[in-house]
RNA sequence: GGUGGGGUGGCCGAGUGGCUAAUGGCAGCAGACUGUAAAUCUGCCGGGCUUCGCCCUACGUAGGUUCGAAUCCUACCCCCACCA
């Protein structure tokens, strides 16, 4: 179990296939993000149908609502929430950052004031492994403490180390609980470091000297540094990581974003962009950004992208999808949604393709001269 | 014909002497969102310009009172309700 297989390289991207209790996923991928058991306003059949191999959970926010123990009785997350296959939770580490004034970190673990109902919860290494053993997704994320994207260098660092010793915690926790059966979940490090290439290097020696992990992700990126930072430090980790093993970007990212992870190295993705833009009207098309709400969409017959096989744009015009937001009826939010989910699998599966066909460098080439970042231009 | 109510920026709708180019909402425009406290948030939204400011034109129409009027007065036009 927790097998990683290497199907083919091109430079420093690869095609690779990873075994876990609920499936195989063949990477690079794309994880879409369903932080309550769910991924947001989808049906878990139209992620299947997008693609979607694996999708994420959030310990912090599960625990508060339903809490692992309703979640535990109900036959674990996938019972719970009928996705037959992979599963990955993510520890709760993210929210050390994401929920910073309602938070106050400590060596122990991190003290926080429930969104939810105002009530104190404390998150420890321990714990989150207990909460995520709970719960029952294939892949457990070590209790990080994640920095902002600007943090310095004695920050950054404090946070780095942090992670390691919590790592350790983490480690011999989730052993003790898999003891019995260690087919059922298998726990990965993270990587941090902030922006300082020794930091980071530091981090992945800690990391590597901990254990021999079954994959390795790289987190506190994607968190306000800039683009080319990230590049760099994804440059200068690459050589270290183990090369028989999965790598997982966290929290990234947007459509170039993936297609630079993957040249890099990267195997996993996951990000909210996705779901939570195409709530807002974002889509991601080759043609550039499409807001759907403008009035330009009001008679326009076409799909948000002609080149897309997404359910959304098999069938509704941007007519029909702005009408639905601005109408604010449901539908719109979830089609959107879909949409830019497929967009990103997508580029998973075309890369993975590429890679195996030993064409990688010339896809990423035509991906970058096709597609637009910006907000499309209306002819 | 009578009585009462009302005419405000693309639409709806506050405002009843100066702090009003005029609260809000909608529509519109622009932007943000990267391991989800987000079906959210931000800015613009009469016109023009040298746009952290200045100049025009504005609250049905015309006149008047006043230092000053969307706000008070007069006449007229139009809309709505009820009564003839």
């Amino acid at each position: 179990m927790f097998e990683f297989e290497l199907n083919a390289t091109d430079e420093r991207a690869r095609a690779g296939r990873l075994r876990l209790p609920h499936g195989i996923v063949e990477t690079p991928a794309f994880m879409p993000v369903g932080t309550l058991g769910a991924v947001r306003g989808l049906h878990p059949l139209e992620v299947e149908r997008a693609g979607a191999q694996i999708i994420l959970g959030n310990t912090y926010h599960l625990h508060l609502r339903p809490g692992e123990e309703v979640v535990r009785t109900m036959g674990g997350l996938h019972r719970f929430t009928t996705w037959p296959r992979p599963m990955l939770t993510d520890s709760g580490g993210f929210q050390v950052f994401s929920l910073a004034t309602l938070r106050k970190i400590a060596e122990e673990g991190v003290e926080f004031t429930s969104h939810v109902d105002g009530s104190r919860r404390f998150l420890t290494p321990e714990s989150a492994m207990e909460i995520q053993y709970a719960l029952g997704a294939d892949i457990a994320m070590a209790f990080d403490h994640v920095v902002p994207g600007g943090a310095d260098r004695s920050l950054a660092e404090e946070g780095m180390k942090r992670s390691l010793r919590w790592l350790e915690r983490c480690r011999i926790r989730h052993q003790a609980l898999t003891a019995d059966d260690q087919d059922r979940q298998t726990l990965w490090p993270i990587i941090q470091g902030g922006t300082f290439d020794d930091l980071r290097r530091q981090s992945l020696e800690g990391t590597l000297t901990l254990g021999d992990w079954t994959g390795t992700a790289i987190g506190g990126l994607s968190v306000g540094e800039p683009k080319p930072v990230m590049h760099r430090i994804l440059d200068e980790l690459e050589p270290g990581l183990p090369r028989d093993r999965p790598r997982y970007l966290m929290g990234v990212g947007f459509p170039e974003d993936l297609v630079e992870g993957i040249a890099r190295g990267v195997d996993l993705f996951d990000c909210v962009a996705a779901t939570r833009n195409g709530r807002h009207g974002s889509a991601w098309t080759m043609q550039g950004r499409v807001n759907i709400r403008k009035a330009a969409h009001r008679t326009a017959d076409e799909p948000l992208d002609p080149t897309c096989d997404c359910e959304t744009c098999q069938r509704f015009s941007r007519s029909y999808l702005r009408h639905l937001f601005v109408a604010e009826e449901i539908l719109g939010l979830r089609l959107v949604a879909l949409h830019n989910i497929r967009f990103l699998i997508r580029i998973g599966e075309q890369a993975r393709t590429a890679i195996l066909e030993g064409r990688f460098q010339n896809w990423r080439r035509e991906w970058h001269a096709a597609y637009s970042n910006g907000s499309e231009t209306t002819t």
